[in-house]
DNA sequence: ACATTTACTTGCGAAAAGCAAGTGATTTTA
DNA sequence: TAAAATCACTTGCTTTTCGCAAGTAAATGT
């Protein structure tokens, strides 16, 4: 484990500390699209993830408190990761970070519909997700 | 100027690929705080950030059209960067950081007035905020 | 004219990213 | 039941980025 320093004691930048790089919050989205997810699964997602760079931000959202692993009801072999509450805190900046994306580049056809139901009601999607999130803790 | 190769389609991955680094959000805090800045006032943010980073970032913000230049009305030497209409919309994003980050870790002092308001009502200050923002622009 | 300020660059060692291949523990398959 | 696959990582190595210290050139102050 790895202690980093703070850098001060602004709450973007020690918020930046945990996920502020190119690859955790993928990580933190596809936890909460899949709800729960394997390493295998984590790895095959579109953004093609070096293994190596997976298995240290996994390390470093756990130490982090943002995820946990649980093992695999079907297999020894499996681990299932999923979010935290601290993680699924991250709910709505994830929102935002969509929201903000969808102003500013071409929306997948697939991630459409998400985006609609977001902009239909906010809140009450923000406030759904984290009931089915939190029912899986 | 680097032209950078899209992971994927994904929005969350199109906004890590602008702004998912320890360094550009804070730059983007220190811009929305103080409404413009000059080189010299955002390298003595706390942080520390090394001259050649701030240079570096600087330069991938601007590509990104998430701030511009301005030539400082009081001398040549200096320059203002300020934030766009698309660094602006990064308000909602800066807030829900700073709400994750309030219960999470420890605000200090001089910013917990700053989250009372948001607290006290989210939407109105971020309307205010927009509204303020935008008028330098 | 000379020192200072301002916005950057440059050089370089250290750290992290990224690619390919490998490992050891399960689990499936023949 | 032994071999082949699957699974979750590691390891080794090269490339890229970070981060510190120092330097530079234009503009400004004294």
């Amino acid at each position: 484990m790895k202690t980093q320093k703070k850098r001060s004691d602004c709450p973007v930048s020690f918020s930046l500390e945990a996920f502020g790089d190119k690859w955790s919050l993928l990580i933190v989205r596809d936890l909460m699209l899949k709800k729960k997810c394997t390493y295998g699964e984590l790895a095959k997602s579109d953004e093609k993830i070096a293994t190596n760079i997976l298995a240290a931000r996994l390390l470093s959202l756990e130490e982090n408190g943002i995820i946990q692993k649980l093992e695999h009801p079907d297999s020894k072999a499996k681990v299932l990761y999923q979010l935290t509450q601290k993680g699924i805190d991250l709910i709505p900046i994830i929102i935002e970070i969509n929201l903000w994306a969808e102003k500013y580049t071409e929306i997948p056809e697939e991630r459409k519909e998400f985006l609609a139901q977001i902009n239909a009601d906010k809140e009450g999607f923000i406030r759904n997700a984290f009931k089915e999130l939190e029912s899986n803790l």
